[in-house]
DNA sequence: AGCACGCCGACT
DNA sequence: GTCGGCGTGCTC
């Protein structure tokens, strides 16, 4: 490589501009992004850093200078921030300017305003260390003996996994290392970081998507300067410069918030093994349903694994889980949304001024609207998916936010016979009125959770009793502890059984595992009930028994199969154009390619993506699988350079 | 950030 | 006539 771009190292936005030098032949093979090298600047001579290696040179050459030299000044927290952002670049094939704009928040003049989300709320009095029991502290004492090796801990919610980042925090603190803990974003709620609060006072600092720039800039700042050693936050939480970062918990490993949806579309897990390698650091993730990624790599003993029996709270016990078949329901008659033995379980904690849950998985479920005529369903004019409909009249697209009145007769055929179907959060909730009219109900959802701060409002009206039956989507289900919920329905299983991706049945088995988790957290026994049409599929019976291990069993010699992550590697590509028949032959024509020239590999497609169109914007999606990630790197370059402006592609 | 160049007021 | 104010703009 014959050129560097480099960045001048003054810390002003003013200059978030990159330089070309050519590298002198001395150091030809020898600079990295990241490395700190010395610049000619003008009059002037100054330390940069490399961001980029290439041999495209983008300047006249007689404008162009030569680095003078590897600068000797100690390696900073930037250093490995370019580093991290250049493998970023390779391994989700964004650009250098998406993965440093990530990787280094743009630094912003911070507001008034950020002096008050700073102010941790100290603890009235400062809760002393909690004594581990025998699990914890074995899973304390293995992760830190084998320091900086990954770790898995595996443990439900409540069964005290805080508890073991707390103490490794604290171990951390007296070694001077700083710990970044990533928490979905959902679960950033007051009731969960008070621990944190009280423990280490106003060491955390904690960061969430709603800040201003300037406001994270702050926080990101503070920790820079070691004015706090904990940071608490979502996925973008991994970019904390700590100058001696020593670990990163990422608790409920298996989330799918902590991958990004744009570019560069990373995944924190692997972000957090890189940024800790980089640092010397450890990784611990968290979770009782970890990804088949991450405990297949435990069961290699990449991964230490360790295990935090369920229920750490004295008094607990496991739910009694009841899988009920609804088409023996329908058969015997029975055509409510509620089993006969989910509507007595209700009836009976009604009377008890118990609480309970009712989750539906909405998503392809929601309420449409279609013709008894002629049989079409009201669709979004923009996008390949079914209008659902909202109390008021209303028709919402729910991947565009097309909206329009309920109209009287259907568009194609004329009828006045058009009529809802299936069922959404607001259905179940008059339902429940209906069935049971002294029952007090509350319903979070997206809709009644678009509000700031509604979200938490809702969840604290529910804890403080002032409802019986919270209603709910797929946020009800995660990491929320109701100590007085003894009941909880999810009213149709399989919903996402047969989604469109490999991972579905993944991702069934997650939310059924942590929504039968939800209920009897307390001290009085739980009932969950599982609705579903296809009682014997593996993802609901092992959910059902939580049994983790023979779930994953099952679902790896399915994956081994068919070649499916991580039994294998799997690229994605999704094109795209405003246009059909151009999405179509250009993903016929990149299959064509990859046929050819890597035909060792097995390409999948082209066929409509999931949602064949989105805001006016058609999809059409292929598959390549191969054992081997590398290869698939090999194909998304050419691809790349094909037909990059179509394509986005992910590999799995 | 530095350090140019550059176009109007006070001065040895 | 020069000396110098700091107002834009550039630095590979």
């Amino acid at each position: 490589m014959k050129y560097a771009n480099v960045i001048v190292d003054i810390s002003l936005e003013k200059l978030d501009k990159t330089f070309q030098y050519r590298v002198p032949e001395a150091l030809r093979g020898k600079l990295a992004p990241g490395m700190q090298v010395v610049v000619p600047f003008g009059s002037r001579t100054l330390t940069a850093y490399v961001l980029e290696l290439t041999d495209t040179e983008e300047l006249e050459p007689e404008k162009m200078k030569e680095i003078l030299g590897l600068s000797e000044k100690a390696v900073p927290i930037e250093s490995q921030m370019i580093s991290l952002a250049a493998w970023m670049k390779e391994r989700y094939g964004c650009t250098m300017n998406q993965a440093l704009k990530t990787v280094l928040p743009a630094k912003r003049r911070v507001k008034a305003r950020e002096a008050r989300v700073e102010q941790a709320p100290l603890p009235s009095e400062p809760a002393p260390p909690v004594e581990l029991n025998e699990a914890q502290r074995r899973a304390a004492e293995g992760i830190c003996q084998d320091y900086p090796k990954p770790a898995l801990l595996f443990g439900v919610t409540g069964s005290g996994k805080t508890e073991v980042y707390m103490e490794l925090i604290a171990r951390m603190q007296a070694a001077g290392k700083q710990t970044i803990l990533l928490i979905p974003e959902i679960s950033l709620t007051y009731q969960n970081l008070r621990r944190f609060y009280q423990r280490f006072g106003d060491r955390v600092s904690v960061v969430n998507s709603r800040l201003s720039a300037g406001e994270k800039y702050a926080h990101f700042e503070a920790a820079r300067k070691g004015r706090v050693d904990v940071m608490i936050g979502p996925r973008s939480a991994l970019f904390t410069p700590f100058p001696n970062l020593g670990l990163i918990l990422v608790d409920e490993e298996h989330e799918g918030a902590y991958e990004s949806e744009t570019a560069p579309r990373y995944r924190a897990g692997e972000v957090a093994l890189e940024r800790a390698r980089l640092a010397g650091a450890g990784v611990v993730f968290g979770s009782a349903t970890p990804s088949l990624e991450t405990y297949t790599k435990a069961l290699a003993g990449e991964y230490g694994l360790y295990r935090v029996p369920a229920r750490a709270k004295a008094g607990s016990v496991l739910p009694q889980v009841t899988v009920v078949d609804l088409r023996q329901e329908l058969k015997e008659g029975n055509k409510s949304i509620f089993s006969r033995t989910l509507a007595a379980l209700m009836e009976e904690r009604l009377a008890r001024g118990e609480q309970m849950m009712l989750f539906l998985n909405r998503r392809g479920y929601a309420g449409f609207v279609s013709c008894r005529s002629c049989g079409a369903a009201l669709r979004c004019p923009h996008c390949d998916v079914a209008l659902t409909s909202h109390r008021g009249g209303k028709l919402v697209c729910h991947y565009c936010g097309y909206t329009i009145p309920l109209p009287d007769r259907c568009p194609s055929c004329g009828s006045p016979y058009i009529a809802g179907f299936g069922i959404g959060t607001q259905k179940v909730e008059s339902l429940v009125h209906k069935r049971f009219p002294e029952a007090r109900t509350l319903r979070m959802d997206l809709d009644t959770t678009g509000r700031k701060d509604s979200h938490a409002r809702l969840l604290s009206a529910f804890a403080a009793g002032e409802a019986d039956v919270l209603i709910g989507t797929q946020m009800i289900v995660k990491g929320h502890d109701f100590p007085r919920v003894t009941l909880m329905g999810v009213l149709a299983a399989d919903l996402s059984l047969y989604g469109e991706d490999f991972r579905a049945t993944e991702r069934t088995f997650q939310l059924l595992t942590q929504a039968a988790g939800r209920a009897g957290r307390g001290a009085s026994p739980g009932d969950v009930v599982i609705q579903t049409y296809n009682p014997d599929h593996y993802g609901i019976q092992t959910a059902a028994r939580q049994d983790y291990p023979a779930f994953y069993e099952e679902e790896m010699r399915y994956r081994r199969l068919l070649g499916y992550p991580p039994a294998g590697a799997m690229l994605s590509v999704l094109v795209t154009s405003r246009d059909e028949p151009e999405a179509q032959q250009e993903a016929e024509a990149i299959g064509r390619e990859i046929r050819q020239g890597f035909p060792d590999t097995a390409v999948i497609g082209p066929a409509d993506a999931g949602i064949a169109r989105i805001q006016d914007v058609y999809r059409k999606r292929l598959y390549v699988k191969h054992p081997q990630r590398d290869r698939l790197f090999q194909v998304r370059r050419q691809v790349e350079a094909a037909h990059g402006s179509f394509v986005q592609m992910d590999i799995l």
